[in-house]
DNA sequence: TTATAGCACTTGCATAATGCAAGTAAAGAG
DNA sequence: CTCTTTACTTGCATTATGCAAGTGCTATAA
């Protein structure tokens, strides 16, 4: 491509969204098959690495782990970094824009516990989620930023 | 396949999901990049009809809508039937089990709105769900029962 | 200091999902 | 009877995902 065109397709750059919904923000940040499953990993199992989120039962294989790494880093909602005490393992760790993905995870799962007659949603998660939300939100989010 | 391979296959059913972990139910449910597009249309947009999703900004193709249309009749979230005005027409309406997602997808709008900085979220909207996220619920799902 | 193992990936290729354009069938309107 | 609307289906190209194997760093033990 020469300059001008490279000037000219400056000037109106591919739209990087279907549209400016916030449905569809989410969807095009976190909407594929995976993605959830390592924010769920990070906010309720405690994994932050590589290793242990492919641990996870779902069976996720590894060059679509890397590159949904990748794609959550970039939207900002993970962050990666070298253990401090392993040159050799990377950690990763919900931004607060991650973190803030918990109301909608817990709506989700309330969702799913309430309609999956197979869920293995621990009857009192589901039932705290019922009583009493508010409280239980903040005592995640506490723990996931201690960390 | 003969027979006794059949009975014997019968017998251990290929697993439905790849978890009984609730995140993962609502992904496969509607974790991909349409579904919920569809269940946004219907709970806040007022459409009802395949030639109306057709219309979305987003631009979902005729084949896409038609076996989106399918999985979340197959999954319980929506139903089909024949519009008793005009027997070419089909009308889509959400089930209960569809309505039930409201207040995840306004979890969702919320984060949306939070982060995305081009949002098209109206901004009494956000507002009201801020201040008063449930009889905001309470509201739309009268809306929606009454259809 | 070499060998072995762990960790975080990458690569190549097969399969599946999605996207696009065109076509079809049934119903309604004129 | 014809034209339009509606709700799809079909065929094929492109993209995403899945699977197995390999690579290149640390780290750790001999």
């Amino acid at each position: 491509m020469h300059y001008a065109s490279a000037i000219i397709s400056s000037m109106k750059p591919t739209p990087k969204y279907r549209s400016d919904c916030p449905i569809n923000y989410a969807l095009e940040t976190f909407g594929d098959k995976w993605s959830l499953l390592i924010i769920r990993d990070l906010m309720f199992q405690g994994k932050n690495n590589y290793s242990e989120f492919l641990k996870a039962e779902e069976k996720i294989s590894t060059n679509i782990l890397a590159s949904r790494l990748e794609k959550l880093e970039r939207a900002g909602l993970i962050t990666k970094s070298i253990d401090p005490n392993n040159n050799a393992k990377k950690v990763y760790l919900l931004s607060e824009k991650g973190i803030d993905l918990l109301p909608m995870l817990l709506e989700m799962m309330a969702w799913s516990a309430h309609y999956d007659e197979h869920t293995g949603c621990p009857v009192e998660f589901s039932n705290q989620l019922k009583e009493d939300k508010q409280s239980l939100i903040t005592q995640l989010k506490r723990q996931l930023i201690e960390s």
